[in-house]
DNA sequence: CAAACATATGAATATATATTCAATTGTTTA
DNA sequence: TAAACAATTGAATATATATTCATATGTTTG
C-alpha cells in the first residue's frame, strides 16, 4: 500500500482544504519560511538557527512551535539543544515546485 | 531552452525567500485556497466563483486582484463578465505536494 | 443614451498574528 | 547542588489583513 498522492477531485471537503491553508499560511511568513530553509536538509539546533538568520532565539521559538504542531518540522534533543529539521520530502518538493512557478513568471515579465 | 526548476542551492537570496512567502500567504487563506481551486481547471467566472464558493461578489473580487497581481491566475474578458483561470500548471503542482504531505501526516496520528 | 448587469475599488473595522521582553523550564557540568 | 547554557512560554503590543458596505467603473442591450 504505497503512499499516494490525492486526486484532486477529492479536494473540495472543508476540512482538506482548511489544513491545506494553515500549511500554506505557515510558509507564507519570511522569517517562518527560512527557519524552514535552514532546517531543510540536516537537523539544526535553534540557537544555531537564530544567529544564522539573525533572529531572536525567542522569536524562532515561537515559529518552530507553530511548525512543530503542523507537522512541518520534527525536533530532537541532544544534550541542551533541541535539532529541528523538515518533517518529510513533500515540503521540499512543494517549495521546489512553488520556485518553478516563480520561474515561469520570470520570463513573462510583460504587462 | 526547457523550463527547469532552481535548485534550491539558490533559494538563500532574499528576494527569493520573499517572493515565495507572498505566494504562500497568498494560498494560506481559506477563501483565496477555495478560489484557487475553483479556477484550477477551468476558467471561471467572478460571480459564478462567488455562487459556487457562497461569498460575496466584493470579496471574490478583492482577492482576485491580489492572486492576479501575484500571477496566480490570469483574467479574461469574456462580454461583461471576467474569467480567471489558475496561471500555470506549477501551482497544481504545488498544491498536490501539499496533499500529499498532509497524507503522510494522517498516517502518523502519534504524537 | 438609459437601464441592467458584472466587476472593481475605497474606506472602515474587526480580527489575526509577528515580534519583543521578561520570566521559566530543562539540561549539563563544575 | 549551584551555576551556566539552551530552549520554551506568556503577556503585551504593534502591525497586517480579511471582510463588509457603499460607490464607481465598465459592458451589453433596449
Amino acid at each position: 500500500m504505497k503512499t499516494e498522492k490525492r486526486p484532486l477531485n477529492k479536494l473540495g471537503s472543508e476540512e482538506s482544504v482548511s489544513k491545506l491553508a494553515d500549511l500554506f499560511r505557515l510558509m507564507g511568513d519570511t522569517s517562518r519560511l527560512r527557519i524552514i530553509l535552514a532546517s531543510l536538509h540536516e537537523p539544526i539546533s535553534v540557537s544555531d538557527i537564530a544567529e544564522k538568520l539573525e533572529l531572536s532565539q525567542s522569536l524562532v521559538s515561537h515559529h518552530l512551535r507553530l511548525l512543530r504542531a503542523a507537522r512541518v518540522v520534527r525536533s530532537e534533543r541532544r544534550g541542551k539543544q533541541v535539532f529541528y529539521v523538515a518533517a518529510d520530502a513533500h515540503i521540499q518538493c512543494v517549495i521546489e515546485d512553488m520556485m518553478a512557478h516563480i520561474g515561469e513568471l520570470d520570463h513573462e515579465e510583460d504587462d
